[in-house]
RNA sequence: GGUCGCGUGGCCGAGUGGCUAGGCAGAGGUCUGCAAAACCUUGUACAGCGGUUCGAAUCCGCUCGCGACCUCCA
């Protein structure tokens, strides 16, 4: 295990604390996934970069990080009109689809999403429909500790009764008094003792799609119970990072924590990291604003705000270059920016692994320069350190791939940094933007036109004469499976047979 | 209305009491057949007003502006 001071800002007493794992080296790591009901969107891409680079992070640190990321695919209710109804029924409806075959399509496509972004796969991804018993059981052992009341087949949480053993909305800040007082009238309220109760079972409608048996009759289970189930049966009752974005503070993670405390006694999570949200030229994204870009049409190109393609890696950087915990502006500008800046590290990996080092004794040991390379790797370090500070840790990486450029064009010579530092400066900016940024190299395709260009330079060089150039450039052609085909009017390629 | 947060140079975005963040764009230079890349130099930034302090972008107060959550949301 690296010796770091690793500090994580923690939700609950919004500083930042020294992390210590409760049972060392072995880290437990929840994460509130998506909803699949829909494509991904750039939303999604924040929390699944932020929790990968931490999750990436604590692996290089030497921890042992079991990563549980959910699939909810039980819809939560879409709110007042359809009251009954949840998201992903509704959308099979639309569709004439099963609801399990949308919940399939969508979670295929956020998959292919995030393997683009290059975030590592969860350890556990599971789906709230494949835990129902364990839900039932939660609400039966919630309502054994007298903490629920059942209502015409509906289970609901007593926050007032829970608030006088346990704190409501310590997470968010929120004091029961002004929730109650402040709280609107919604439909179907009707059921509930008080405004500030939430469902832990719902009674299902007969026309309702997805529905389950249960010692309350047939329904399905409230919008925040899946993840106590979950987060409980794969990491314990209590565990070490529960993340999730900052919308889902309230009510959403303190319902969890309510629940966690009704029925284990305990909070779910010693720390509760929270990830900010994405604005679109400063305001909110959201379908209703027009401004709702999936992540496939960010990468296609294809939203009438954007004035062209961005690459998933494009993306990944600039998610990487503010902190998690500000707000990050999509715009075109600070998008091709990000494109550029993208470009020059992975120019700098590139060169990073042709570099030699060259013992020369006419070169002498560069005090001053090993000093800079020593300082900026620290202070890369200390930066993730600092409660994952991706945005400053780049700032150092740029540092470093000054040194590498400088190398590459013979500005500086490896051997004023010795050979000691000199790997370091390459291994480091190498390892950084690898395996802990998680940034790769895009190789875009461009075989055609580079052979389109090979080929009139074989042509030239037939009509040059110049065989032993045409005899090469074939050759070399051949090593990687294609044939140069000279025909009567011209010069093509095929694939060799 | 309640709770919380933010306002940094042309743009993005770190920084929470004294030490050049960094990227993009711009200017000058080195290199170069030309160009590009790279490297070097260059920007007297911290919403406004007042206070604390030897010293504040950083702490406190007020004002203005923006946003998030309170309702599905990542």
């Amino acid at each position: 295990m690296k010796q770091h001071q690793l500090k994580i800002h923690n939700t609950l007493s919004r500083k930042k604390e020294l992390f210590e794992p409760l049972n060392p080296p072995f880290v437990g790591m929840y994460v509130c996934g998506p909803t699949v009901y829909g494509d991904a969107h750039l939303g999604h891409a924040r929390p699944a970069v932020t929790f990968d680079t931490v999750y990436r992070y604590l692996g290089h640190l030497g921890y042992k990080v079991r990563y549980v990321r959910n699939i909810t695919d039980v819809g939560h209710l879409t709110g007042d009109a359809d009251e009954g109804e949840d998201k992903i029924a509704k959308k099979a409806k639309l569709e004439q689809l099963e609801p399990m075959e949308v919940a399939q399509q969508y979670t295929d496509s956020y998959h292919r999403d995030m393997d683009l972004l290059n975030t590592n796969k969860p350890n556990i991804e599971p789906r709230a429909t494949g835990h129902i018993p364990e839900q039932i059981e939660l609400v039966q052992s919630i309502l054994d500790e007298g903490l629920a009341y059942e209502v015409n087949g509906s289970v609901y949480f007593d926050v007032l009764k829970y608030n006088e053993t346990y704190k409501y909305g310590k997470l968010s800040g929120r004091v029961l008094e002004d929730l109650m007082s402040g709280s609107r009238e919604l439909d179907g309220q009707g059921e509930k003792r008080n405004a500030a109760d939430f469902a832990l079972w719902k009674s299902a409608a007969p026309e309702h799609l997805m529905k389950w048996s249960s010692p309350w009759g047939i329904g399905f289970p409230g919008w925040h119970l899946e993840c106590t189930a979950m987060s409980s049966k794969y990491l314990g009752k209590h565990f070490d990072i529960h993340g999730g974005g900052m919308d889902l503070m309230f009510p959403h993670h303190e319902c969890e924590i309510a629940q966690g405390n009704a029925c284990n006694h305990q909070d779910p999570a010693k720390y509760w990291m929270h990830n900010n949200m994405i604005t679109i030229n400063g305001q909110k994204m959201g379908k209703s604003l027009g401004n709702f870009i999936t992540l496939q049409e960010l990468f296609m190109g294809q939203h009438q705000l954007l004035e062209q393609a961005y690459s998933p890696m494009t993306i990944r950087y600039f998610i990487l270059t503010a902190h998690y915990r500000s707000t990050l502006d999509f715009s075109n500008e600070a998008l091709k920016a990000a494109q550029k800046g993208y470009k020059k590290i992975i120019n700098g990996l590139r060169i990073s692994q042709l570099l030699q080092y060259d013992n020369d004794d006419s070169v002498s040991l560069d005090e001053n320069q090993v000093k800079q390379v020593e300082n900026s790797i620290q202070s890369a370090y200390k930066a993730m350190d600092d409660d994952f500070n991706t945005a400053q840790a780049i700032g150092h990486l740029f540092n470093l791939l000054k040194k590498i450029n400088s190398i590459y064009t013979g500005q500086l010579h490896p051997a004023q940094f010795g050979e000691d530092t000199f790997r370091q400066l390459i291994g480091t900016f190498s390892g950084f933007v690898t395996e802990i940024l998680g940034l790769k190299e895009e190789k875009t395709d461009h075989q055609s036109a580079l052979l389109d260009a090979l080929l009139n330079i074989y042509g030239e060089a037939k009509t040059a004469r110049n065989y032993d150039k045409v005899d090469e450039i074939r050759a070399k052609l051949k090593e990687i499976g294609i044939v140069v085909k000279d025909m009567k009017d011209k010069i093509d390629w095929a694939y060799e047979e």
